[in-house]
DNA sequence: TTTAGCACTCCAACACTCTGAGTGCCAATA
DNA sequence: TATTGGCACTCAGAGTGTTGGAGTGCTAAA
C-alpha cells in the first residue's frame, strides 16, 4: 500500500491546495510542514501519489492539485472533524431562538448553514415516510371549493384546494371530515390508502362520488410525499467562488434551481461516516455537479431521519470545516425539531 | 431640443449595441442602417448625443454604448413595443393549462416568464391589500397548538402556528372559530382589526387570555401583507450573461436572494406606460443592482391589482421584447385568475 | 448643414523574451 | 534501500514591443 509519509504528504497537499488555491510543489511543501525530509524526497512521495491518481499536475512544471480521487481518500482517512469555535456555536444558538412554525425554523436553518459554511445551503422538507396523520381538517373555501389540510406528527403541513364542481354541502364536508379523522388519525401515512377505502362505499351514491374525490385528493397528498421540496440560500456564494469552478457556473446553478433534480439527488446520499454523506466531483453523476462537492447529512424527529440537509460548493472545499458544520446544524435542527 | 436624425442615431446605437455587444461605431452604423447621410454626419450627431450624457465612449477611439440614460429615452420615446411571436403566444397558453392551486399557477407563470425571455424572473404572491376575508379556521394541532388558517378572496391562504401553552380545549377553539367567522366573514382585511376588538372582552378571563392570544396571531398574520413572498426562476440566466455585468454578478444574485429588498424595489415601482414599470441601472438604488434593469408589472384580480411580476436583467437587456413578455405574462395571469 | 480627408488615438492581438517555480533523473551518501 | 544534493529541463505567466484597424475629432470645401 501507500506509505505513511506519502499519505502524510497528500494530507499537506490538500490542506495546502485549500488555504492558497494555488497548485502546491515540493519546495513550499517542505517549508511549510516539519517533515524532517529534503525536497527530493517528497517529489519521490509525489510522484508516487501521482501513480495512484490521487494528486496531479496542471502542466509540466507546476505544483500538484488533488485528484477528487485524492480529496475523497482525504476526507475518508485523513482528514478529523474539526469542532466548532466558540463563535460558530453562538451563532447557531443564536440563530434559531424563537422560530415557531415550521417554515420560519427551516429557513432560518438554511440561512444559517450557508453563513457557516459560505456554501449554497439547501434544507429539504420533512418527508411525509414514516410520519403518521395527526389531523386533517376540509374547509369549505370557495362556492365549489374545499381546502383540505393534512397535518403530520412531524410538523408538516399540507394544503390543497379541490375543486368539486358542484356546491358545497358544508353538512356532508362535516360529516366526511369527522369520519376521515375518526379512521385515519394516528394512522402512519403508508396506511392511509388501505383505511379509507370504505367510508365512500357506506354513503349514499351522488355524496360518494364527491367523498371519493377528495379521498383520492387526500391520498395524492399523502403519495406525494416523494414531490418534495427543498429550499436554497446563499446562492450568491457561487459567484464568489467563481474562480474555483472551471468554466462557469451557470451548470451549477442550473442544476440547483431543479429541485426534481437536486431531491433525487441527496435521496441517493446514504450517510457514512460521522453520520454525515459525501459527493465528490464526478462522483457526482449529475451532468451540472462534477466540479462541484454535495455534503450532506440526515435529520431527524422522533428518532428517525424524515430529511436531509447540506451545501454544495467547489469539489475545493474545506471539507473538515463544512463536514462539521452541516453536522452541527443536522443536530441543532433535530433537537429544534424535538421540542 | 435634440433633432429627430440624432434620436434616430441612439436608436440605432442601442439597437446594434443589444444585438452585438460591442461598442458601435459611426461607420458600422451607416452601413447597416440606410440613413442617408455619411458616416461623418452621423458623428456629429454623436457628438451631440454624447453631449446630452445619452452615449458614452468606453475609450477614446472606441464605439459608443447606451448610458443608463440614454436606454431610458430609448423606452420611453424610441422603442415600440415588440408583439410576441406565434411560438410565444404558444409558450404561453400551453404553460398555463391545468393548473389548480395558487401555488402552482404562480410557479408555472415565474418559469414561463424566466423562459420567455432568458433573464431571472420573479413573481410576488398577492398582497392581502385590498382583499377580504373568506373564512378562518382554526385546527388543534398537537397538544398544546392550534393551526390558524386565513382564506382571503384573492385565493390566498395562510398558515400558521400557534403555541398555547395550555392545553388545548376544542369545545373553546370551536366558539372561537364560529365567532371569528361570525364576525370576520366577507370583511375588508384592513377592517379586521377593528372588528375583532370585542371578541375577547365577552368572555370569561382565563379563556380570554387565550383568545387575545389566538386574535393577535391573526392580526400579526393580517398585518405580514408586509411581509410578503417573491419567488423566483432562472437565476442561472445571469451566469449565462456574466459578461454584460461589470465586475461581478455576485451583488446582482445577493440583492436578489434578500426578499425584504426585493419587495421594497418592486412595490416603489408605479407602472407607467404600457402598464409596465422599468429601473434602469443605477436608477434602481439598490446598491447591488446599478448595472441591472428591473421590468415590472402588476397582475390584477377582481379589478385591482393584487400583485406584481417581472424580470431582471442587464443594463443591455432587449427593452421591447422584455417590456412585451412581461406584459403578456402579467395579463394572461390576470385572466387565469379570473377563473 | 453636410461631406471628404486627414492626422491622431488607442485597444487588441500577436510575437517575443525572461524568470522563477517546479519537475525528473542520477549519482553519491548514510 | 531510502534519502539526498545537484543539475538540466520545462513551462506558465508576466512583461515588453510591434502592428493593424477601427474609430475619433477637426478642418476646409461643397
Amino acid at each position: 500500500m501507500i506509505p505513511d509519509r506519502s499519505l502524510e504528504v497528500l494530507r499537506a497537499i490538500v490542506q495546502d491546495y485549500i488555504a492558497s488555491k494555488e497548485p502546491v510543489g515540493s519546495k513550499s511543501l517542505v517549508e511549510r510542514h516539519s517533515f524532517g525530509v529534503s525536497a527530493a524526497t517528497i517529489r519521490n512521495d509525489m510522484a508516487l501519489l501521482e501513480e495512484e491518481d490521487l494528486i496531479h499536475a496542471p502542466h509540466t512544471s507546476a505544483g500538484r492539485v488533488p485528484t477528487d480521487k485524492g480529496y475523497r481518500l482525504f476526507v475518508d482517512r485523513l482528514s478529523e472533524v474539526k469542532p466548532l469555535n466558540a463563535s460558530e456555536r453562538l451563532a447557531i444558538e443564536n440563530f434559531m431562538v424563537g422560530s415557531a412554525d415550521l417554515d420560519e425554523t427551516l429557513g432560518r436553518t438554511v440561512r444559517l448553514l450557508s453563513q457557516l459554511t459560505n456554501q449554497v445551503a439547501m434544507v429539504q422538507y420533512p418527508t411525509l415516510g414514516k410520519a403518521s396523520v395527526r389531523h386533517i381538517e376540509l374547509i369549505p373555501a370557495a362556492d365549489t371549493r374545499v381546502l383540505m389540510v393534512l397535518i403530520t406528527d412531524n410538523g408538516r403541513i399540507q394544503q390543497h384546494v379541490i375543486e368539486l364542481g358542484t356546491a358545497v354541502d358544508e353538512a356532508f364536508i362535516s360529516e366526511l371530515r369527522a369520519k376521515l379523522n375518526a379512521a385515519l388519525i394516528g394512522a402512519a401515512l403508508t396506511d392511509v390508502a388501505g383505511k379509507v377505502k370504505g367510508i365512500a362505499a357506506a354513503m349514499k351514491p351522488d355524496l360518494a362520488k364527491l367523498a371519493n374525490l377528495i379521498i383520492q385528493n387526500l391520498l395524492d397528498q399523502v403519495d406525494a410525499n416523494r414531490q418534495e421540496k427543498i429550499i436554497l440560500a446563499g446562492t450568491s456564494n457561487l459567484a464568489k467562488r467563481k474562480e474555483d469552478f472551471p468554466g462557469s457556473i451557470s451548470p451549477v446553478l442550473e442544476a440547483i434551481e431543479e429541485q426534481v433534480v437536486l431531491l433525487k439527488l441527496i435521496s441517493e446520499m446514504q450517510a457514512e461516516q460521522h453520520g454525515v454523506s459525501l459527493r465528490i466531483g464526478r462522483e457526482n453523476t449529475l451532468e451540472g455537479l462534477t466540479n462541484a462537492s454535495v455534503v450532506v447529512s440526515g435529520y431527524e424527529n422522533q428518532g428517525s431521519e424524515i430529511a436531509k440537509l447540506g451545501v454544495i460548493g467547489p469539489t475545493r472545499m474545506d471539507y473538515s470545516s463544512n463536514i462539521s458544520a452541516v453536522r452541527a446544524v443536522a443536530r441543532y435542527l433535530t433537537k429544534t425539531l424535538g421540542n
